[in-house]
DNA sequence: GTCTATAATAGGATAGAC
DNA sequence: GTCTATCCTATTATAGAC
């Protein structure tokens, strides 16, 4: 060290310095919701000051927009290539929907995407967000009905269960596993054999 | 009228004040979230003072306690009576589903109760909230597998289905039915025949 | 039983230095 | 590119009158 005091944070281009503190909201947004999250758990949870993450982004909501934009691209990446893959063309709808859910549930074991959505999807009042959030939902939907070949009501079933998981997810009813057999058991139906990716995730960051 | 101003609010039981406030508290958390929503919005609601509504339930934490603690009461309350209905008990798991399907979406045109819900099921991270909102969770489930005689993946099928109605209402997705196509097909195959309900419910208080 | 006034604090955003 | 200092408003909660 050859100075006394070292500066808080490195000195890095904005477009890393954007994607860091985009992985910091999707955490605590995630977690704790647009309204219930402050600028500066974002901005902490980054490394950063408070008014960095104002100055970069203008605002909390826009903040909280450019997020969901983000993590709808990711979804809808996933699911896309998850659906064009040759081998799942061949398979039954029944079949293409367990895949699909499997490939659900490893985008939630990385973390930064699906909480910060079902986060934006109780926002429908908000005249900004609410938007956004239908948007996206609506994006989604289509995809899977165009893309995916299902019929409306298998689309349906699979939203169904993604909303059930993401409510499972937001609960945290994954820190009952070990103490609570109800909660084990229900855990155990919704996550199917991939049950372990959630029940670490908790311990990642 | 005998003298010049009138008094803002009438005196009248406390029990009865409670049960306004609830009703007041129900509409506006259930539409804006726990930390979106003020005391001073759900005061006006009720059409009383903002320290009234904190003096008469300790806290605006505890105000949120109370109102989910009623909803999974009458939510529970709703689902026995459709479950000993003595012309259920003949029917098959499917059409036992498809009949509570209904109930509870004549639950949600009612008001006030699944919305709060809902906005609990976000609140995981919260120390207190987060354990009132997942043994509310639990209750339910095990109320349907014990007393409906479902399997667990019946019940979790229909608790999935009932997510995902719970995040098109949080979403206002019934806004767009009647300017955007993909919302109205999202829509019918979601909420079926009683999709009125849902639609109409928005006008109602 | 209900209100007005207000304390105490938190939180988003801005200004300006470095 | 990043920080410190600070403004301003919103919000929960308390005190005390009626």
């Amino acid at each position: 060290m050859s100075s006394v005091s070292e500066p808080k944070s490195e000195r890095i281009p904005a477009a890393q310095r954007r994607e860091q503190i985009l992985d910091a909201a999707a955490e605590v947004f995630g977690e704790r919701g647009y309204a219930g999250t402050t600028t500066d758990q974002v901005a902490q949870a980054a490394g950063i000051s408070q008014p960095y993450v104002v100055r970069m982004f203008g605002s909390k909501e826009n903040l909280f927009c450019e997020l969901l934009l983000r993590a709808r691209e990711r979804l809808e990446t996933r699911l896309r290539n998850a659906l064009t893959r040759p081998e799942v063309k061949a398979l039954s709808a029944a079949e293409r929907k367990a895949f699909l859910g499997r490939a659900y549930v490893d985008l939630i074991g990385e973390g930064g995407i699906v909480l910060p959505l079902m986060q934006g999807f109780l926002l429908g009042h908000d005249p900004v967000i609410g938007k956004y959030a239908r948007e996206g939902f609506l994006v989604i939907y289509r995809l899977l009905r165009d893309e995916g070949g299902f019929s409306q009501d298998e689309v349906r079933d699979f939203l169904a269960g993604g909303m059930l998981i993401n409510t499972l997810l937001t609960l945290q009813m994954t820190g009952l596993y070990d103490t609570d057999d109800t909660a084990r058991e229900l855990l155990g139906c919704s996550f199917g054999e991939k049950i372990d990716i959630v029940l670490n995730a908790g311990s990642a960051s």
